[in-house]
DNA sequence: TTTTTTACCGCAATCGGTTGCGCAATCGTT
DNA sequence: AACGATTGCGCAACCGATTGCGGTAAAAAA
């Protein structure tokens, strides 16, 4: 047997009050008379009366959810800035809607829209691989709803963005190989449409170039799909120059990993050989031999603060200037075996 | 300057007709005469007229929204799932509001409260390891919400429930342990009160028992908080006894984990001196060295045909007869290095 | 020409809750 | 006793879209 969804106006009727004094009562209205509020919220209480939300959305336009973008859920990295986002939101009073744009465009835009219809309050996004068109985020931002980016980020927008320090780690990690020794080190790089691996590239230039190192362009290669395949497949054409690297800094983990593959499979040894070291510092980057130098990337508190920027668009007055802060976060050099030659 | 969102009463106004005609315009309702459905539609188009999703839910008390509660999301597993119910959630045309119970008892109930509130059109969850009151999901089945089960199931409660087939998987695991000469098989079980821990229990039993081997309950210990610390210590025990054993099958690939820590600090060979079985098949459970045997849990479709069911609930007409499916899906024995003794 | 049909469109209620305003009854004051 | 103040509550509009029903005019049939 069902049961049914009790409405204000079931208590209404119930007592022979109109529907307004059981609003006014319920929310302890000092209009009401103390003996109406009790019978109101006894009654309340019997039939376990729960506001609709959704009429509430409706008359306030304002839906306490947030919604999120991101290219792809099941990834440590990305899980991670859920959980931070959900965390706060959750201490705000806030759902959260998770969409995934499975790094494309075109589900992107879907998801964009779909959002939009559904009247968040707000809207926290990484962009997809594919993503070179901004028109759907900047119509987000011409209709002012609250948007702050987050990791992957489009650096010409007027938004909120939160990113780590990616070039200060790209930066370290180069100048930790160099220190540990190496001569020539390969860069594995993302696809350069992506903020993040340019200026992970950047950071590795500047090291080396600080170091009165050549660049090599030769040793920078774009693994643009991001599998492990991929970078082990690129690692290897690159172990046939007649000069191969003594190192790698790969653009994440995964590159990482799958160059490591690459090296293994030609007897080579890591880190005598060739060094190596990562970005993002997955989980299984410490669990795999020889365990993985990285540069760890703060998922959980990104999701944070981006959702904590995201809030205070939120809660700021009609008039007042709009926000457009950026946050860097800073990462940090985890140095394991893979890198570790003296 | 923010543009306004608009609406039907705004698209009436500017071409004085009623609010009325312009919703049956826009849907193509055969009353309304075709130059009057084309000046609508045009203006509907020119100025991105997006109706808006929560009158429509308010008004049709649908809010094709699905609530998911899960444990934690930056866990491999959940994240998989989690991308498995968006991925048929979208294309059915349904937002997903995720919230996590981080394992806390009084967290879940307030996130089922909450989603009850929004009135989301069905409910996708996963137990907490504290959850042992279920008022708050039998309160949900009470009121008629279509509800969907996976992975950390309640057996007792009449709702549709999707598992693997834990028990069939740990007997397959343990199975093969046996093949492999392994006469002394430990057990690092999961907290008890969680069907899937019992029921992979129960496997690895099943397995001992139809090979005529012996079950030392010294041999089964429970690992109640799921860190690879807790398992590392547990497995020191173990290695401790008088006679230790030659093998371990764990409830997890964290604890499996855990115990090659311990096994490799104490120069034991894995897995001459004592082969390892996990479960769930975690990505790292590949790249780790030895490679870890395990047993494949398909999250992704778990997610799947969770919300597929969901779906056939949501969908069902007010008087069919409710449904309380079960589906188990198959695990998949992977075996890799760390099981390999012949 | 009168009646019936048909094509088109608007009124008003509805979903569930909120809120400005007004009204009646009681109370206190001079 | 008369009048202003206070208390306690209801009316009705509103948020944005949908929909049953009814109405008016022109077109078709009688």
């Amino acid at each position: 047997m069902k049961k049914a969804n009790i409405t204000i106006k079931d208590i209404a009727k119930e007592l022979g009050v109109s529907p307004s004094t059981v609003s006014r009562a319920l929310k302890d209205h000092p209009d009401i008379g103390e003996e109406t509020k009790r019978q109101i919220n006894d009654l309340a209480k019997r039939l376990n009366y729960q506001p609709n939300t959704v009429a509430l959305s409706l008359r306030q336009s304002k839906t306490n959810t947030l919604g999120v973008i991101i290219p792809e859920i099941a990834h440590f990295f990305f899980s991670a800035v859920i959980s931070g986002i959900e965390d706060i939101a959750h201490d705000a009073g806030y759902h959260v809607i998770i969409t995934q744009s499975n790094e494309s465009f075109e589900r992107e835009v879907m998801n964009t829209k779909a959002l939009f219809n559904s009247r968040v309050d707000g809207i926290l996004m990484s962009v997809s691989r594919e993503t070179e068109n901004y028109e759907h985020l900047q119509s987000l931002l011409d209709y002012d709803i609250p948007l702050v980016f987050f990791d992957r980020i489009i650096d010409s927008l007027n938004a909120c963005k939160v990113i780590v320090n990616d070039e200060q780690g790209a930066y370290e990690a180069t100048t930790h190989l160099i220190e540990q020794g190496c001569y020539r080190i390969a860069h594995l790089a993302g696809p350069q449409n992506l903020a993040i691996s340019k200026n992970r590239l950047n950071g590795y230039k500047a090291a080396l170039a600080d170091n009165r190192y050549m660049i090599d362009d030769n040793l920078i290669k774009v693994c643009g799909l991001g599998t492990f395949e991929e970078a082990e497949s690129i690692t290897n054409e690159i172990l046939e120059y007649r000069f191969p690297p003594d190192a790698i800094f790969a653009n994440n983990d995964v590159a990482a990993y799958g160059a490591m593959m690459a090296i293994r499979k030609k007897k080579l040894r890591i880190p005598e050989d060739i060094a190596i070291v990562g970005f993002s510092n997955w989980r299984f980057s410490s669990l795999i031999q020889p365990a993985l130098s990285s540069v760890t990337q703060p998922g959980f508190k990104m999701g944070q603060e981006a959702t904590r920027l995201l809030m205070k668009q939120i809660n700021k007055g009609e008039d007042e200037e709009s926000i457009t802060e950026t946050i860097s976060l800073k990462t940090n050099l985890v140095v394991r075996e893979s890198s570790k030659k003296i």
